[in-house]
DNA sequence: CCAAAATGTGCAATATATTACACTATCACT
DNA sequence: AGTGATAGTGTAATATATTGCACATTTTGG
């Protein structure tokens, strides 16, 4: 799964800093930093905290192959 | 995101035990079961590892409103 | 009904995600 | 050029996800 690239910019496109998430989210700037990047291994918590502040879901699927 | 019911269909259609699926994503059987009951927080890393064995897929993508 | 297989739970040890602080780097604007 | 705002990085401390074991419970098939 990406995400990094999709949550920089959806909160870019809100306008909000890094900072910003961090203080809505109550997580430290440095997972936010982290989870954008995509460095290390996030909770699914931590995820969906990111999520809900940003208008994004979270959702697993079955795999349809060649689509 | 709902996942914990989503995984022990997934894995019953298959004909798999929480042992196998063990085995087969390198997880303990303890986290199989609390990632199926939904119980305690899960790395992004581990709910990889059992879509990709069950043939699920992971995905963030932004909210549409009343969908 | 019975036995074996599969699943659920408590606990201690370990691995690692998260945090906080300090500092550096980059970018925008005047 | 320089200042302030924003973003990236190293390290140590803390919180917690993950593991392994032992045992209880439930389920399945004969």
């Amino acid at each position: 799964m990406k995400y990094g690239d999709l949550i920089k910019e959806r909160r870019a496109i809100l306008g909000l800093t890094q900072q910003d998430l961090s203080d809505y989210t109550g997580l430290s700037v440095r997972i936010i930093k982290s989870v954008e990047a995509e460095t290390g291994n996030p909770t699914l918590a931590t995820l969906e905290k990111i999520a809900e502040v940003l208008g994004l879901e979270i959702i697993m699927k079955v795999k349809i192959i060649n689509a």
